[in-house]
DNA sequence: AGCGGAATTTGAATCGATCCAACAAAAATG
DNA sequence: CATTTTTGTTGGATCGATTCAAATTCCGCT
């Protein structure tokens, strides 16, 4: 005997419940959130008409705007979503934020959109208390629409000089002078570099031009750390052929294509990341180059699957987890503010260097 | 000279922008969401008043609750968050959904808690339009919280006889009488099962009784096609051992260490997930027993680190990254349909399997 | 019966936006 | 100049809950 209205199915509110079950709103809600000051007898007739209306319990998207809070942190790219499956970098790094959101009950919610606009939308309306960016591509433009929001957030990994922006990062100077300094060490002389991005959408041979006008100032550090530890061994850096990558497979291969079709090819690799030193260890193998005999690499990052390749890769590590951790403590803990942390990493000797060939 | 009010940091509205530009709150509106129906002169003026304030934008809650939709899925899980960065099989999963998500411009919302009271609230109060379940332990449970939210949600893997909710999974009997076949075909007859659950926190051998009872029916359904296909070589399944995991290193290595424990040790293992196959082969070489040579391995499910372990896994593989993208479709363009969807597998001969040793 | 205090319940206010019918002003038309 | 159209703006209603001060009910005690 349903009426015409009855018909279409317009959810069930709290109020509908209230009415039903003739008791105010403010009752019918501290059933459902506090039932402990609501009288036994009432709270059971209002469960029941709830029950018997097939209430689907207080919802959400009402709750929050009272309450402000969402509880859940945001975690924000330029690449397209699968990248928190994908990458491995990025999967310990989460791996770490979930740790963190466990411990708190918070949730986390992925945000992306390989286009622009799409970007912007999703940064704007995402229902998070705060985000984590992963700076990777397009990160400045991501910091930029990411402030508009006023809400907490936290960037990660290549930084930027701006202070204005709460930030975790290593210290990568620090880090590339180890692992340029364990290569020198073993009598390698000549060298090359797999760079990630000093600017946006960039590949190709960088230039002194190129390294001044960097925007991603880790990329930029990681550089210098390696040069000048070089110098200090007598290494002419001039004369090092630095490849800038899309820190993926295709622009990885291009570059090392470049690198061995220069003269003089090098007999040790610097790698900004483990997956261009997993890539070029592959490469370097189907050209019949034997890692660490006869081209030493050493990579950065510190991702699990560096222990598991052929040879084992030699890296500098990065606490990814730990960042990950504290990343998402930032935004939960969150005090208003600007916090800038710098991580110490690790130097992981395994089997892809080795002392430079006899010549 | 900021008043003592506007010292508190009470976050600017929409109506302040309103009022503090001389307009009404339904044009300031539309200057955000519709800016082209604004004159221009109003929409600039407003626009610079916001600027000038410090005006986040229109905050998602409250755009929210009107407009209804949150425009994000939920994946939820038992699980602890980490689950979904570091099991390779939920990874291909959600690549799957983000694919699809992506596709559409959806969020995506990591729903998930280790402890009960906790899941709960997070399955209550989770901002989203629909839930995708990775029913592993604890499923029914889940499925029943999830139901009473009301909105539409799909149920992957190991699924339950449950008619009335929405799954997609792959056609399990069809999946095990294969890999069962292709062992049977090279002379195997000496068998072990390494199990997923057939019920919550269970783990050990299984018995008829088990099985008969059986609350996950993926399970009991690919242990019945192993039998099967076996039966038809003539092998008496009853003197098979199965052994139950709960799909992770330690219990895994616990049923390998008592299935190798009784006399006559199996020359063939048929594993119900490939993370056990995995493991298996590392405990059998740690035991110096060869793979294939000693004893054949069949994984299921296909991810993709069965095809760089050594040697590389023979399994029984699901279209994983497909039932993604369809899970996530069947939310995001539901119709109030239940559906119920069954893959077919693929069977993958790799390295893991050979001809049974002589006797 | 009368009183004080504890336990419950009420209902208006609020959270922050969007929507839409009605109105006003400006522009086009006869 | 009067009338229609077009274009913009207004302000009240609504989305679905929670909160809290005030009002009411309940209870034990004298």
């Amino acid at each position: 005997m349903a009426s015409l209205l009855e018909g279409q199915a317009r959810p069930i509110r709290l109020a509908d419940i209230a009415r039903a079950a003739g008791v105010s709103h403010g009752t019918a809600s501290n059933v459902f959130s506090r039932p402990e000051i609501v009288r036994a007898e009432v709270r059971e007739r209002v469960k029941a008409v709830a029950e018997q209306m097939g209430y689907a319990g207080p919802d959400p998207k009402g709750r929050l705007l009272r309450a402000g809070k969402v509880n859940a942190i945001g975690v924000a790219t330029t690449e397209p979503l699968s990248y928190f499956f994908d990458d491995p970098f990025a999967r310990v790094m989460m791996a770490g934020i979930s740790e963190a959101c466990d411990a708190t009950g918070a949730g986390i919610a992925l945000v992306s959109a390989a286009n622009q606009e799409k970007l912007a939308w999703n940064v704007q309306s995402a229902l998070v208390d705060g985000f984590i960016l992963f700076c990777i591509e397009g990160g400045s433009r991501l910091v930029d629409l990411t402030r508009e929001r006023r809400l907490p957030f936290v960037a990660l990994e290549l930084g930027f000089q701006d202070e204005t922006v709460s930030a975790i990062g290593v210290d990568n100077v620090a880090g590339a002078r180890l692992a340029a300094r364990h290569l020198a060490e073993f009598g390698h002389r000549r060298f090359a570099v797999l760079s990630l991005g000093f600017a946006d959408n960039r590949t190709g041979f960088v230039t002194p031009e190129v390294v001044r006008s960097a925007v991603y100032t880790g990329t930029r550090d990681r550089l210098a750390g390696y040069f000048e530890e070089l110098s200090g061994f007598g290494i002419d850096t001039a004369k090092i052929p630095v490849y800038e990558t899309e820190n993926e497979e295709k622009s990885t291969r291009a570059g090392l294509e470049a690198i061995f079709a220069r003269g003089e090819p090098p007999t040790a690799i610097l790698a900004m990341s483990d997956r261009m030193a997993l890539i070029a260890i592959d490469w370097l193998r189907a050209r019949g180059l034997a890692v660490p005999d006869d081209v030493s690499i050493v990579g950065f990052d510190g991702v699990p699957d560096g222990a598991l390749s052929t040879p084992p890769l030699t890296t500098i590590a990065q606490p990814i987890t730990e960042i990950g951790r504290r990343a998402a403590r930032m935004i939960l803990d969150h005090d208003g503010a600007v916090r800038r942390e710098t991580m110490g990493v690790e130097f992981v000797v395994r089997g892809s260097t080795g002392p430079a060939p006899k010549v």
